[in-house]
DNA sequence: CAGCATCCGCTAGGATACTG
DNA sequence: CAGTATCCTAGCGGATGCTG
């Protein structure tokens, strides 16, 4: 069931749209890098982020189709949340963001004490 | 003069920044692609873009130091920007965005009616 | 022509409390 | 544990009018 778009579509502003929200980089990022991770180890590895946040940003990646979701039913609940293959596309997106940010940085001759890997 | 960052620095979330307002990409291509553009043009280019936000956008923009601003003193006014040297070194970041856009549009089975090159 | 100045609505993002 | 359900706010983006 194809979707259509009759409003001018842009690629780039639509890459944009889906790394947009405050948290989803590093949602990816932190996917990428440890493959599988539950809620609760998200948001620890995701600093002042808010549950509310972390489950709103975690179901719009989740219907853009870059993040899978396994619910395990039991008591206590377990959720686990990994990248899809389509989300592991995004690595050179996000490897060319990161460079560029690195050089804007110098070029901007800042000094950075503190570097997050994200 | 370097600037200190205290803060916890993300080079990706430093870049999406840069890249963050509505209208930004659609300037730096526009840019890209013509190399001068006074103030008129790019807003005849730019299909919906307000004054004010160009204006802005392009404030914004100048001050990452990635758009130059030439203004000529005329009557009446004349003023002409064109992309930086680190200006033009964002291509390949906006390439990459560009491809990942059309596969990801691709992957959730749209249809796109209506192409804009940006 | 290339802009400021002003006002204004919307919504992304956040704080807090409650639940299966 | 992994969420929902409210409520609230800052600020982005937009509409409109004025000026050197």
């Amino acid at each position: 069931m194809k979707k259509e778009i009759h409003a001018p579509f842009c690629a780039i502003t639509a890459t944009l749209d889906v790394l947009g929200g405050k948290w989803k980089v590093f949602v990816l990022a932190r996917l990428a890098t440890h493959g599988i991770l539950r809620f609760s180890q998200l948001q620890k590895l995701i600093p002042n982020v808010t549950q509310k946040m972390l489950t709103q940003q975690l179901r719009e990646l989740e219907e853009a189709g870059l993040v899978s979701r396994r619910v395990y039913a039991e008591v206590p609940p377990r959720v686990e949340y990994s990248l899809t293959t389509h989300g592991l596309t995004l690595q050179p997106v996000l490897a060319a963001l990161n460079e560029w940010g690195n050089l804007h940085s110098q070029a901007l001759n800042q000094v950075v004490t503190e570097r997050v890997i994200c």
